[in-house]
Order: C-alpha cells, then sequence, then structure tokens
DNA sequence: CTAAAAGTTTAGACAAATCTAAAAAAATAA
DNA sequence: TTATTTTTTTAGATTTGTCTAAACTTTTAG
C-alpha cells in the first residue's frame, strides 16, 4: 500500500510522462509538487526501492509497469468522481478538480467498480479526459489544439489541456464547451488568435485560450 | 484545519463521552484507536492545545464546543456517505462503515451539501444512526435494547449498537432489518435469550444479539 | 574543449505521529 | 491508612516527509 503522498508522485510522474518522452526529471516533478528538489530525491529512491520506478542517479526516471498500473488506477478514480460530481451532484466542471484530488485516493476496488456502474461506465470525464477500465485501458485518442487549426477547417472540441477553474470559466462564458460544433472563420497573423464560427455565432478566441482547447477535426475521418 | 489522526480522535472521543457521562478517560481512547497510551497522551496535548478539548492532567479530557462541532461534522460526514453507498450504490448494510471511514475525511462543505441534497436530506444511516443537519443539530431519541422489553410487548426495529460486519450478515441471516415490526413471546430464564414474533416468523434470539438491537416500542407514545 | 550554468544529490535538521520502558499519580483494597 | 494495582505521563527513540545549504554531475555556451 502507497502513502498519499506517493500516490500523487505517481500520479504526477505519470503525467509528465505523457508529454515527453523518455525519463522525467527531478525538477520537474519538484515543480508539479509544489516541493523542492532535495525531496524529490527522497521520495524517488523511496519509490524506486519499491519497484514503481526505474532511476538511476541524475538520469531522472520512469514508470515501471507495477508503476504506471498504480499510476494509472488514481487517474480513473480522480476522472470518475468528477463525471460524478458534475452528473450527479451538479457541480460545475471548473469546481471538481480539488475535491477528486481528495477523493482520487479513497481506497476500495469495490467501490470504484459500482461507482463506475453507477455513472453507466463513462468513457470521458467532464474536461474530456479518457477514463481507464478497470484493467487500466483507455482511448488514446489524441485531439488537435484549435491553435492549429486552419482557415475552413471544422471540428468538434472534445476536450482541453488546462484544467483551472479561471480558464474553464472563461470557456463557460465564451460558449467553448465540450461537443460544440465550430468552424474557423479566419487566424489573424498579428497576433495568432483566432476567429471562429461557434454553432451560429461568430467570435474572436486569443492564440492562449485555442492552444488548451482541443479539436476532432470533421476532415480527417478515413475509413478506417 | 485538522489531520485524519487529529478528526479521528475527535470522533472517537466524541462517541466514547455519549456512553459514560464526565471524562473521557486515555485508556478508553488508546483502545478506541487501537494505540498505546502514551500516543493517546501526546495527541491530547495538541488537542487541548487547539482547544478543541479540556484536559487536566489524570483526569481525562471533554470537548470542547468547537471540538463538539467538529466532531458532530465528521460523524454527519460518515453517515451521509454511508447512505450514500447503500441507497445508490446499493452495498449491503455491513459492508459501508470501513469505506465511510475514509470518506468522511474528505473536506469540502459545499460537496456534503450537495450529497446530502442528492440523497434527500435522510434522517437516519443505514444503521438507524440520526445523521446531523449542517447546522449539527439532530434526534436524540434514544431507543430501548430487544433485550430490555418484557414479553408481551411490541416494537419496531430502529436501529443497531454494534456494527461489526459479522453481527449485521447475522441480523440479516434472522430478517431482522430496519423498520421490521416484532412481538415479544418470552424471555427465557436460562440464557436471557428472547423468543419472538417476527412479522409471521416465529424465531428465538440470543441475549448477546438482543442487547445490540434497538427498538422503537409500540406501548410508550404518550399524547405529547 | 573548457568554463559557466543548470540540474541533482547528499548531509544534516525538523515536525508529526508513533512506540517502549520507566516514573509518577490516582484509585482500590486490605 | 498504608500497600498494591491501575492509570497516566514522561523520556527518549523511530519513521515519514519535508527543508536548507553545500557538494556534485551534466548540459550548454563560448
Ligand atoms: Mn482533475
Ligand atoms: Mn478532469
Ligand atoms: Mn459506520
Ligand atoms: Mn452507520
Amino acid at each position: 500500500m502507497q502513502s498519499f503522498t506517493e500516490e500523487n508522485y505517481l500520479k504526477i510522474i505519470y503525467h509528465l510522462s505523457l508529454n515527453n518522452e523518455g525519463n522525467v526529471q527531478t525538477n520537474a516533478i519538484a515543480e508539479r509538487m509544489q516541493t523542492k528538489a532535495a525531496s524529490v530525491t527522497d521520495m524517488i529512491k523511496k519509490l524506486a526501492d519499491k519497484q514503481l520506478i526505474d532511476y538511476k542517479k541524475y538520469q531522472g526516471v520512469k514508470l515501471t509497469e507495477s508503476g504506471r498500473s498504480l499510476a494509472i488506477n488514481i487517474v480513473r478514480k480522480h476522472r470518475l468522481w468528477e463525471v460524478f460530481l458534475v452528473e450527479k451532484l451538479h457541480f460545475k466542471w471548473d469546481e471538481v478538480h480539488d475535491i477528486a484530488e481528495e477523493l482520487e485516493h479513497i481506497n476500495s476496488p469495490e467501490l470504484i467498480e459500482r461507482l463506475d456502474e453507477f455513472l453507466s461506465f463513462p468513457k470521458n470525464d467532464p474536461h474530456g479526459d479518457p477514463i481507464p477500465d478497470k484493467n487500466g485501458k483507455f482511448d488514446t485518442a489524441t485531439f488537435i489544439k484549435l491553435s492549429k487549426l486552419k482557415k475552413e477547417e471544422t471540428g468538434i472540441i472534445m476536450g482541453v489541456s488546462d484544467h483551472s477553474s479561471s480558464f474553464l470559466k472563461h470557456l463557460e462564458k465564451l460558449g467553448l464547451t465540450l461537443g460544440k460544433p465550430l468552424k474557423i472563420i479566419d487566424v489573424i497573423d498579428f497576433d495568432g488568435s483566432v476567429e471562429l464560427l461557434l454553432e451560429t455565432k461568430k467570435l474572436n478566441v486569443s492564440r492562449e485560450v485555442a492552444k488548451h482547447v482541443l479539436i476532432k477535426t470533421s476532415i480527417d475521418n478515413p475509413a478506417s
């Protein structure tokens, strides 16, 4: 069994390893954990002793199979609880992350299986992120950033890559919520902002926002 | 804010103070916490520093108003989660206590208010225990032990005073579940066991079991 | 290819919660 | 009321997770 702290380290290492290939660096972990590099080194050794990560001094770390499996299970719990909070308790999508940070550490496989069933086995959380099933399998479909779309292209909003309350509230106000279809009217050279048609409404979105909105384009859908 | 451990101490002190009048003793806490008296003394000092309990050396402890209020809030959370687990996730009444022991420490007043509403503001948990409202108020109706009933008396099962899985499973098997009406046929002198009519079924219940089944008698219902 | 900068680890310390063993106080019994 | 038992507290140690400061490695720049 792992402590809450160990679980948080595993989860953060997992998330960091999705972005960059290769090993996860001490400083990157320290920043995400809001702690000091020296503390990370201490914990890294402990996790390596437990065979949850592979670690060679100065070379960063990588999850082992069992470490990865534990991390994915924490992510599964986090996202299922977020669905519960939004679908059943009617929280808004910008209010659930912090509560799920606590709930994800509740340790009862039976509870999570029943919660999954109660929620009708959701495939995605309120931010569009995929929910691993009990065997740790999940959709790996990666979506394209709104900021990468070109003039005339169309797509559907499938997720966000920033979960902060301020960002999500802003999206909500703009009407940029999951499932909405949109079409690029123009990309402004000057500041990289995007003019788009959201359903029937025309609006301008800053490049900063566009970078964190994830789109499934309607074009690349070959018969596969 | 208190640690999980501090919360558990407060809750145990609260429960112990319901049974005995006067102050709660160090050893009693140690037994319930499954720890040593020396550890209890350490924690007691800490809680006294935080003004959550009144403490004089060798005299035992008593919750202050703010300590009591915190303890009741933990009990509220515990019992609401138990209702959720039984009503929504279809756990059995003997399966929920341990999971609720973890969930009771989740810290989000908003979550608990919404959960309360989602459950339609239940008054009692799956074991018949009263659920404090958000102001800490709750029914203090105390029920009589089945073992105290006399021949011919009738009543309804309102709760249990032992929450162990083995006891609850046994009750389930006997059909002694919340809300069931019963009538005492006879009390056996020899072993103190109770013969009773449960709805239409006749059965014999040991004194040990009868001591932990709580009854609302149909008789004492004066116009008050 | 060296020197500076960036990143990482070690050494030593600290706070929280626990423990064992021993001392001290209170309760009980003779 | 004194002696014995029970209960509680203290002293000192341990474990977990953290920190600062200093040392060490690796990377980057010139
Ligand atoms: Mn989240
Ligand atoms: Mn999410
Ligand atoms: Mn319980
Ligand atoms: Mn209960």
